[in-house]
DNA sequence: TTATCATATAACTATATGGTTATGCAAAAG
DNA sequence: CTTTTGCATAACCATATAGTTATATGATAA
């Protein structure tokens, strides 16, 4: 995965509000009135972290009647665990800073 | 894991010159005046971004000379792989919010 | 000792982020 | 049709973040 995608995606996740509706979305599908009390904080507030979750790709919405109905998209979950472990080859940069002779060499290490 | 410290963690990592660092730091320990000529950013700039890492615990400092090389803590990156599998349990706040009449019942779905 | 190199920290600045209130719109209820 | 409910968006504000330059410190070189 691109890194800037992978930067963006784990932005989206380090907030503890939206790790815990993505941990609650582990349990049950949730909309958006029944975030608001547990997290004590505005409806506004509720939809604009769902709304950056959707964007990133955690979440999908689904209306219900006058609900707006979030799901958990897991595989994407899953995506950002294999990408911390498959982090993109960097060996492109340090054979450019050999080259430059940028690369520190320390004797008798 | 706290969900408070994985989202910190996860923090320390959404960040696109941090995320290659960790990569560069995959290959090979790296000192400070190594990263700076790849990201073309200041080296105070380095500096921070290392020291955040460290805080954060996916990286050790270890002084060799005048040079301060950085390393990898793989077992930290590890830790943040298994946190985004095994989520906190939030049944309790879904519970409560039941209790509470809360939770919308969609009807006919 | 003095000068230089590598690094860390302090002070500052611009932008990003996470919250608020106000408001508009769609769906359900009266 | 009118009112109410649920949600999204806009505008705004305070704090966090990521960069800068200036400077202090520790280790090496002269």
């Amino acid at each position: 995965m691109d890194i800037e995608k992978l930067a963006d995606m784990l932005k989206a996740l380090a907030d503890p509000t939206r790790l815990k509706m993505v941990a609650m979305l582990h349990h049950r599908d949730c909309c958006v009135c029944e975030f608001v009390p547990v997290f004590k904080i505005s409806q506004p507030a509720v939809s604009k972290h769902l709304s950056r979750l959707k964007t990133a790709g955690f979440v999908k919405e689904s209306r219900k009647g006058q609900w707006v109905f979030y799901s958990l998209r897991r595989e994407t979950l899953e995506q950002v665990g294999l990408g911390l472990m498959q982090l993109p080859d960097m060996s492109e940069e340090l054979n450019k800073l050999e080259q430059q002779g940028l690369l520190v060499n320390v004797c008798c290490e």
